[in-house]
DNA sequence: CACTAATTTCAGAAACTTCTGAAATCACCG
DNA sequence: CGGTGATTTCAGAAGTTTCTGAAATTAGTG
């Protein structure tokens, strides 16, 4: 590996953690470094920079496009591929969060609703019923928010993360002063029950 | 593996998911198994049930003890552990989060931090510099969001995860009638940029 | 403080993943 | 359509992780 000292800490810490959650190393390496690269890479590139074998740059790359955390370049008259991220660290955590779920969340709900479909055959099984009935509804209320919220343009999402807890504060001020404005057209809103809140349904968007 | 088939298969499904993400097949399936027991287990119970090896057993619930996922519990005039898991799931939830943000994401920033300390050696460098402060202050951004969420209590977190992307609405919502409301006392919100919208700085909690 | 039973540790075996170099494939060019 | 160079595939080598049984340790008991 042959890279300047920045870089290169940047780089082993990304192929660190690759190995900490389901990615590799080497997976973990490629993309750190074209992360950071000021300009797209072609595999010798990455050959070059990493110290790795050919066959095992081309194989790290294909997982990456597997991913879609890549983005493919062409130089005119230059038939090499080269090998970016999108620019946007937005669209990557988007991106990100995106196949996470795809390959963790989406499988698990799947075979959750099929075991909660069979007739349980003892209170043993029951109860684990019941148990995967908990985990499968948390589970959906996660993701119900996450496609919600994963369509918002990125000056939104900010916006959203940067008030944090507050807004259930906030929410309160609303309903009172929604509440106070309207004059009690139908009932109040009062105490609020975790389930389904959804006030303000607007057709729009 | 001895296990009635509902059960089985949520174990099974769990080692999978368990190899997926950095957690290894035996402690998935250990966890998964904790989770819909109907009672507290032994490491014997789950040697049985699971058909392993006693030392495989205790090595794993080890690693669910440092995980903080698994409860210990004792019997009276019975000197062996007993384990489950918390009943409450949103608590799983918390403490999954905690944990896999000690473990993949603080030691991240403060990898970046250090490399942003010193001092760039090259133009590629400083680019390179220049991408890992965007990651950076995208980490911070979304861990400082976690931090002041975390904190909420249950029925709360549930109402705000129901309320998804609608909340950007009641904002501009609730600026219109707060600003109408008070008559423009100083000046009016307008566009929000996308970093510190913080309106409402209660001191309460 | 020896005995017993539960539990943990650990060295090496088994299983699995990653990585490589050689061979196969692909895609353009004359 | 044969040649050239880039790229991919793949069988097996190298490396890593997981799992086991045997030995060591811990903790309670008479």
């Amino acid at each position: 590996m042959n890279l300047p000292p920045l870089i290169r800490s940047f780089v082993l810490h990304f192929g660190e953690m690759g190995s900490r959650w389901g990615i590799n190393r080497t997976v973990g390496q490629i993309y750190a470094l074209l992360y950071v690269a000021p300009r797209p890479l072609c595999a010798d590139d990455i050959v070059e920079a990493l110290g790795i074998s050919r066959s095992n740059v081309s194989m790290s790359l294909r997982e990456l496009q597997a991913w879609n955390l890549v983005v493919l370049k062409h130089l005119p008259d230059d038939r090499r591929d080269f090998f970016t991220t999108p620019d946007d660290v937005w669209q990557i955590l988007r991106t990100l969060a995106e196949e996470r779920k795809k390959r963790e969340v989406d499988p698990t709900l799947s075979v959750l609703r099929e075991i909660l479909m069979q007739p349980a055959g003892s209170e043993e099984e029951a109860h684990a019923q019941r148990r995967m009935a908990e985990m499968h509804d948390l589970i959906e209320q996660l993701t119900t928010w996450y496609d919600d919220v994963k369509r918002l343009e990125t000056e939104r999402l900010a916006t959203l993360l940067s008030l944090g807890s507050k807004i259930t504060r906030l929410l309160e001020t609303k309903d009172r002063i929604v509440s106070f404005g309207r004059a009690r057209k139908s009932e109040r809103p009062g105490e609020r029950r975790s389930g389904g809140a959804t006030p303000g349904k607007d057709p729009e968007e």
